[in-house]
DNA sequence: TAAGTTAATTACTTTTCGTAACAAAGTTTA
DNA sequence: TAAACTTTGTTACGAAAAGTAATTAACTTA
């Protein structure tokens, strides 16, 4: 490991949007406050994996977790000002996808 | 693993974009074509994951690789018109990771 | 011949990920 | 009353990726 001459808070923040799942979380969250369920179902990652990176997300301050005593318990997770200020990172990252990306073939997943 | 609802040019652009050092590398590559060891200088990663990445995003076109056969071998990369084309969503990231992003003072990378 | 250079690889340890089973807490069903 | 079901989250464990350091190839200079 070496120092960057980069400034710390743009290497911060790009380290925090390049961990795994992160910014799928966001994109997801985006379409508005949803369960831990429904984003569990809208991406592919397991709930171990879910559950952490909501954790981290909360932590960032980029995530709200809300909780609704019923039964089965709701919890309902929201993006913050700070998540929300992620959505032209997030606009520009589809319009470069959807412009460059091409498909593979070969790296199907069975749909 | 489940499958998504979402866009698969987005989720697959996205997944790459998420991958550990590919934004910093590309982020870096953006001051100009440069070098194996003066990237390695610039972000704190090491060799092995350098190389590995670097053949990573040659692979997806988002990287080109010059060889200069003098000695020692001089190894230049660049960015192509789709790694280019990655401008705007390090500008966004920037933006976001300058008027959001603090530095928590507990975790100092001695510098 | 020995030492030095750059890009990359190999060997090995540590961390993170993916899968599946299980837990808490309360409601409904039998 | 007890068994079954719900959602969110945790635990256990094997697999994959990352981090560190030593080594290689190919050629030059001392």
């Amino acid at each position: 490991m070496k120092q960057s001459s980069l400034c710390p808070l743009v290497e911060k923040g790009i380290q925090v949007l390049s961990k795994r799942w992160t910014v799928l979380i966001v994109h997801q969250l985006l379409s508005g406050p949803q369960r831990f369920c429904t984003i569990e179902t809208a991406i592919p990652i397991s709930g171990r994996l879910l559950s952490e990176r909501l954790k981290d997300l909360e932590q960032e301050g980029i995530v709200h977790r809300e909780v609704y005593p019923e039964t089965p318990v709701r919890i309902v997770y929201s993006l913050t000002d700070k998540g929300l200020a992620l959505a032209p990172v997030i606009r520009e990252m589809e319009n470069w996808s959807r412009e460059w990306v091409k498909i593979d073939p070969d790296e199907h997943e069975t749909l």
